[in-house]
DNA sequence: CCCCATGTTCGACA
DNA sequence: GTGTCGAACATGGG
């Protein structure tokens, strides 16, 4: 599920425990998800400190723990944080708990894509301090788009999309909808576009994380139905705009669906 | 049994 | 360095 608006809904149900003190940690340490992290080190790390504060930057989320730390958590394909009562029991796929006086704070994730990073000390990490230009930031204007564009003049659009180094936060879902918004085929490639294309793709880049930002993240909203999103999931589905059937193709490996002839 | 999945990474190759 | 492709990872749903 996690993309831009998915991790940005996540990290809110954290709050709750943000500021209370940790009691103890439970963690699953043979979780491939800990593959890069050292767990004993996070087990004693975290007891008699606190969340202080969180953030996200596309897909990832941090937290800076006090009075030093700071915790990473990807949620890879099927990853997700809850909130439940400090009575709670871990289960199966629970591979971090983090128990304070009320709450426990879990990362549930039963395919295990997901990855939890830990650092002791208090700068924050190296993939935070290059992380890059969000496309919400009003920096991520039409030369910095363009820039990207050009570097890339021979990668699909939808391939271009989620690249997570330029589009952080983009994911199968969003890629669909922008390219869909845009009229622009997924298969089409930077050289082949106008410098009027350029523009109405960053107009849509921003138009749907602002949508994912206001109805995805907060609350978890259904999507409304002239969006792609609701029928873009199975074969079958119909074109909101046309009328006429979407089509699904595989683009370098995933599905893509988009409104044939809509999409130029 | 088959195929599919909102993700990332790595290696091979042109 | 760009770009494509396939495999791998691990689990569940249809």
């Amino acid at each position: 599920m996690p993309e831009l608006g998915e991790v940005e809904y996540y990290r809110k149900t954290w709050n709750p425990g943000l500021a209370a003190h940790i009691t103890k940690v439970h963690l699953n340490s043979k979780a491939r998800v800990f593959n890069s992290c050292d767990t004993e080190e996070l087990k004693i790390h975290l007891p008699g400190k606190c969340l202080a504060e969180s953030f996200t930057h596309g897909k990832r989320l941090l937290f800076r723990i006090s009075p030093t730390g700071w915790l990473t958590i990807h949620l890879g394909m099927t990853g997700r944080l809850d909130c439940a009562s400090h009575a709670m029991v871990p289960g199966k796929h629970d591979h971090l708990v983090i128990y304070t006086d009320n709450e426990a704070l879990a990362f549930s994730d039963y395919r295990k894509f997901g990855r939890v990073d830990f650092k002791p000390h208090s700068e924050a990490p190296d993939w935070w301090q290059n992380r890059a230009r969000e496309i919400l930031d009003p920096a991520f204007d039409f030369k910095y788009l363009k820039a990207i564009l050009q570097r890339f003049p021979r990668t699909p659009m939808k391939t271009l999309l989620m690249k997570q180094d330029h589009f952080p936060g983009i994911g199968n879902w969003m890629a669909d909808e922008i390219l869909w918004r845009a009229k622009m085929d997924p298969r089409k490639r930077p050289q082949e576009l106008s410098p009027q294309k350029f523009r109405i793709l960053l107009n849509k880049l921003k138009e749907v994380c602002a949508d994912a930002m206001r109805v995805v993240a907060d609350g978890w909203k259904q999507p409304p139905e002239y969006w792609l999103f609701n029928h873009r999931w199975r074969n079958g589905g119909t074109c909101p705009r046309t009328g006429k059937p979407l089509e699904r193709i595989q683009i370098n490996g995933r599905t893509t669906c988009f409104s044939p002839n809509w999409q130029q």
